[in-house]
DNA sequence: CGGCTTGTTCGCACACCTTGTAGATACGCA
DNA sequence: TGCGTATCTACAAGGTGTGCGAACAAGCCG
């Protein structure tokens, strides 16, 4: 994702409105690397101002995704989570406090595939599951 | 997923019950490559045995899951996807229909990772997301 | 700066998927 | 067969996300 300044001048360019309330957000967005949920988001935006709707952060969350500039992360647990990290990259998630964290992958066109015929793969993406270092020491 | 005479014996090894939704189910389930929602597997259970209750359904899947006879596959729009193939493989989705099929893939322990150091991996999953075949022609 | 057009915000209710609950039922062991 | 207990069904509720409409404000223009 990029700069809110960046982001405010494609919202206009675009013919949108830059409220308030989207300008919290990209700034609550960018450089954030959490992977938060919606709702996190809107637990954390309303602590800045106290008011705004759960439909706005929705709203917004879905136009930066429409313009590219946010990616969902699908763990299959809940919730969507949002990433503003738009390099080529892939995800862990750890089984027991579900935090997600990058992961960049080399030689993802080196696999051998069986089953792809007749299918036009667009997007690869690969889901690590296990445990991280501070789950592990916690199990203990 | 075993078949379904097995699955039989082993819900009785366990203490669970074999009743006739739950045969049903099993006979639905076996050998059933496409990977049906939850929803999808109520209707076609509701045409051989008029009556049966969804909580019924979700809750003889989520049985076969714990007893790892059937995996989820996770592809973030709506519900759930259910698998019985227990194979090690992967998933490609159309993005048009939202067909699921089955994708084996080598060479996914060449992979080159960065991001996951202290993180402990028990599971690789790989989703690809573009375009069946089908899809294509018909778009033309 | 002030008006005007048009996109936004908010709040509510609703849709979707899934699960909790409780009474009636039936599986399966002895 | 008889009994204990898991299961079935139906209803309602929980979580996530969206449709809608009235009030509002961003931002263009003069």
């Amino acid at each position: 994702m990029r700069e809110p300044a960046d982001l405010t001048a494609e919202f206009r360019a675009l013919g949108l409105k830059v409220t308030p309330q989207r300008q919290l957000l990209f700034r609550l967005l960018h450089g954030n690397s959490g992977h938060p949920s919606a709702e996190a988001l809107f637990a954390l935006a309303s602590e800045h101002m106290p008011g705004i709707s759960v439909r706005t952060v929705y709203q917004t969350l879905n136009d930066l995704v429409a313009m590219g500039e946010l990616q969902t992360v699908n763990v299959g647990s809940g919730s969507t989570r949002f990433d503003p990290n738009n390099d080529h990259h892939h995800h862990a998630q750890c089984a027991t406090c579900g935090d997600i964290r990058d992961v960049y992958v080399d030689g993802v066109h080196d696999l051998g595939i069986d089953g792809l015929d007749d299918f036009n793969a667009h997007r690869t993406h690969i889901l690590f599951t296990g445990t991280c270092a501070p789950c592990a020491t916690a199990l203990v």
